[in-house]
RNA sequence: GUCUCCUUCGUCUAGAGGUUAGGACAGCGGGUUUUCAUCCCGCCAACAGGAGUUCGAUUCUCCUAGGAGAUACCA
């Protein structure tokens, strides 16, 4: 049987790193057997539905570069693949359910609902719907029905017994029945299916095989169970894939930092990177191997590579995993990431000329070993472009060093620029050294006022080959600006 | 509160009935070096606790503790 699986979004948030780990893990498990990948937009909560979040879906996974078989946008044989225009079926089934006994009108308003946990709450019992509208006669609920009362439709949960399910990763998992959810409503007053109604019906006309969820449905899925022995289905086999923690232990969320995929987009992340360490957040592959591209895990993923426990999610381990794919990009294609950084941060303009972008090039190297994050490089290649702002004389002069001394470092480089050939380090290195030791200074401390001079900063990319992109004149008339501060 | 799930270095993890319990990130120290990085080397650091099974348990079983999740007309 043909292996088919599914990301099941709520366009009520923007794709964060849960969603987007789940969905990794569902397509790397189609990939891995040979399978179908589906997207389906659950967006039966009109409530916190927007728009926007539907075009963010789409707009992260693009970026990601994941591919589903089947979809809302493209199409396939189980369509339409979005919840809001199946709506009839959900309707149609929750009303079968109640014709065959296994679910009932509840007329029930919110009040009624608000007044029970109340005295729940205060008589320290568990909360819950009391199934009042499980036993109502017949004729009442014609009555109800005919005086047009608004209603929802309740599972019936067995009073007695025991439901169960296996479990891919965790084995065999038992509810007593009395701690199942008590009769969970399938249907909204509004029309519209719940979560567990349009789950069910939905995972089974489009025949999926697998539902692979963070472990947060764990005690939903008993319900589940319970729905598809009503409707007389098989169910899926369940995989309850160990969740995602913040540094304090606990779910991960916005306070812990950035979560949304548009924060680590914007913040400067590689698709890679993220891709990398969320396949491994919770799972290893190959022991003493971090290093995994998005099609090494489509061969390798299994289910048994996964671990039980929760993972904290680590930014430091990310950052790393983001300096090791910067580094493993070539220059055209780092160029390519980073000229959006710099175009937003006004470094360059839109759509740099050819100027602009051999100037690139040839820093691409430069930087390449020093980023973290893209969104550095604006700070790290600005002076290329800008001229920095005189560094005041305390950043000038080195430590131990005196005023005199710096300036006579400074005219002292600028001599030696006019005529060292940039282009071989060995010799110009030897000519600064020499002339260090000529003025009784260390490399270092006679580097450091020409880097302040010509960089405008403290921390920059070496020196020579940023001169020599720079351009001998610009960096002798910078050098020339500091002399004449003093 | 109740139910369910989980438990190896700070973090992500490997591991097997007998190992000096391995790796990675972080941290610390050192080397290379014109700053910062990169790179290289080294150090620190873990089987939650208690019973049982066994010649031998971190590994198997049970209990305890701790953690998490769920307890909605949200998913």
């Amino acid at each position: 049987m043909e292996v088919r699986v599914r990301y099941a979004p709520s366009p009520t948030g923007f794709q964060h790193i849960g969603g987007v780990r789940t969905a990794l893990f569902n397509y790397l498990f189609a990939r891995a057997n040979g399978g179908a990948f589906i997207l389906r937009l659950e967006d039966t909560d009109r409530t916190r539905y927007a728009d926007e979040y539907v075009q963010n879906l789409y707009d992260t996974f693009d970026w990601l570069g994941f591919k589903w078989d089947e979809g809302p946008d493209i199409g396939g044989k189980c369509a339409p693949y979005v919840q809001s225009q199946r709506f009839e079926l959900y309707r149609e089934h929750a009303e079968k359910l109640v014709a065959m006994g296994k679910a009932y009108y509840c007329f029930c308003d919110e009040d009624r609902l608000e007044r029970i946990r109340k005295i729940q709450t205060v008589n320290k019992m568990a909360p819950g719907y009391d199934r009042h509208c499980r036993s109502l006669a017949p004729d009442e609920i014609k009555a109800n029905l005919d005086a047009g009362k608004s209603f929802v439709i309740r599972l019936k949960i067995p009073l007695e017994g025991a439901t169960a399910f296996h479990d891919l990763l965790l084995g065999d998992i038992e509810w007593k029945n009395e701690d199942v959810s008590p009769d969970p409503v399938l249907l909204k007053s509004d029309g519209f299916p719940t979560y567990h109604l349009a789950n069910v019906v939905d995972d089974h006309f489009m025949r999926v095989t697998h539902v692979l969820r963070a472990q947060e449905w764990i005690p939903s899925t008993p319900m589940h169970v319970v729905m598809y022995e009503a409707f007389g289905w098989m169910h899926p086999e369940y995989c309850h894939l160990p969740m995602v923690m913040g540094s304090d232990g606990h779910k991960l969320s916005k306070r812990h930092g950035a979560t949304s995929m548009n924060e680590f987009r914007n913040g400067g992340y590689l698709k890679e990177a993220v891709i990398n360490y969320i396949g491994m957040l919770g799972a290893s592959y190959e022991e003493g191997k971090d290093l995994f591209s998005l099609a090494e895990m489509e061969m390798l993923f299994r289910v048994d590579k996964l671990n039980k426990a929760p993972a904290v999610f680590d930014y430091k381990k990310l950052e790393w995993f983001n300096g090791q794919y910067i580094r493993l990009k070539t220059d055209a294609e780092l160029y390519e990431l980073i000229v959006p950084f710099l175009e937003k941060d006004g470094v360059v303009g839109h759509a740099p000329d050819g100027a602009t972008k051999a100037l690139l090039f040839g820093v691409m190297p430069l930087i390449k070993e020093r980023l973290r994050y893209l969104t550095e490089v604006s700070g790290m290649v600005r002076f290329f472009f800008e001229e920095p702002a005189v560094p005041p004389l305390a950043d000038l002069v080195p430590k131990k060093l005196d005023v005199s001394k710096t300036r006579a470092i400074l005219a002292r480089a600028s001599e030696l620029l006019e005529s060292a050939d940039l282009s071989n380090h060995e010799s110009t290195e030897a000519a600064f050294r020499a002339a260090a030791d000529e003025l009784g200074v260390k490399l270092g401390d006679m580097l450091m006022p020409v880097r302040m001079a010509v960089t405008g900063t403290r921390v920059s990319p070496p020196l020579f080959e940023s001169i020599r992109i720079l351009g001998v004149e610009k960096a002798r008339s910078r050098i020339g600006s500091a002399i004449a501060a003093f």
